[in-house]
Formats: C-alpha cells, structure tokens, sequence
DNA sequence: GCCAACGTTGGC
DNA sequence: GCCAACGTTGGC
C-alpha cells in the first residue's frame, strides 16, 4: 500500500520549484532521530511526498513529490565541509539517514497552513498539532485526499 | 537516570 | 524579531 508523508523545507534554502527543476534530490540534512527512522524504516518506494514550505507567509504546501530511492546515509554527515557535518558518524555508522524525492504531481493552488487549520476535514492531522515540529512525519490518506482537493491537481 | 542549560524550529 | 515548544547534551 502506498503511503503518504509530509515533509518540510524552508522556500530560501530548498524550494518546490527547485526540485522541479533539477528532477529529483537527495533529502539530505535531517538531523532529527524520529524523521531519521521514519526515512530508514518506513518511507518506501513510489509512496507520495506532501512538499511543504516552513518559514514563509503564509506557511503552505507547494506541491506533490514522491520517494524515488528508500533510505540510505546521508553522506553530507561526514563532510566537514558541509553544514550538516556531524563528528560522530562515519562510513561504519552513519548515523544519518536520508531518502530521494522527485516531483510527482503540481497543484493548481498552494495549500496554505491557515487553510488547513480551518479545514474540519483535517483535524488530527500532525502538521497542524500544536508545538510539532516534526520535519519529516506521515498523513494519512484521507489527509493527503483533502489537501489535493482544496489546491487541485494540475 | 534526572534535569538544567542550551540550541533549534517555526508560527506569528 | 519574539518566544513557546521541543530535542539534545552533559554534569551530577
């Protein structure tokens, strides 16, 4: 069965339209264990990707992605170069977990977050429970139907 | 294993 | 820019 997830990026450092642009990315970055293991345990294949942008007005989701590749280390974890370096993992434990997402479908509209509070349909939904702050975390089905019902899919 | 201090997230 | 919520760290 193909499940449903949510995940979140700020617009000024890794935007929808980017994605589309480049065909697909590595989810590298995620320094959180619970989005951790939800990316190595349970995001598979071809499951939908809801691409929410944190941090802009208003907060909303921009579009429909999908999981091209299941989980696998996140290699910038042992760049020290990289802003995501982190001095305890390493090739035998990488401690760091990320997936590949590429664009699935577009909406016609985004789907912002006041939207979405005021929506009854979505109520329990974890993006809109108070303090989450969760940056990878799942929807179920009926969630995911009504987001694409209020921003229509292109 | 507790918990205070600290850092980050993210809406407002 | 503020600050509440939350996660992590590290001394004890």
């Amino acid at each position: 069965m193909v499940q449903h997830w949510l995940v979140k990026s700020e617009p000024h450092v890794y935007p929808w339209e980017q994605l589309v642009k480049d065909g697909q990315t590595h989810w590298d970055g995620v320094r959180n264990y619970q989005a951790r293991n939800t990316m190595r345990d349970d995001m598979k294949l071809d499951d939908i990707v809801l691409f929410y942008h944190s941090n802009t007005k208003p907060p909303h989701v921009a579009g429909i992605a999908k999981v091209c590749r299941e989980g696998y280390p996140d290699h910038t974890a042992q760049d020290p170069s990289s802003h995501y370096f982190d001095a305890k993992a390493s090739p035998e434990n990488p401690r760091w977990i990320m997936v590949d997402i590429a664009p699935h479908r577009a909406l016609l509209s985004m789907v912002t977050l006041p939207q979405m509070k005021a929506n009854s349909a979505l109520d329990g939904m974890p993006l809109l429970a108070k303090g989450s702050r969760l940056s990878v975390q799942p929807v179920s089905e009926e969630h995911y139907a009504e987001v694409c019902r209020m921003g229509g899919l292109a």
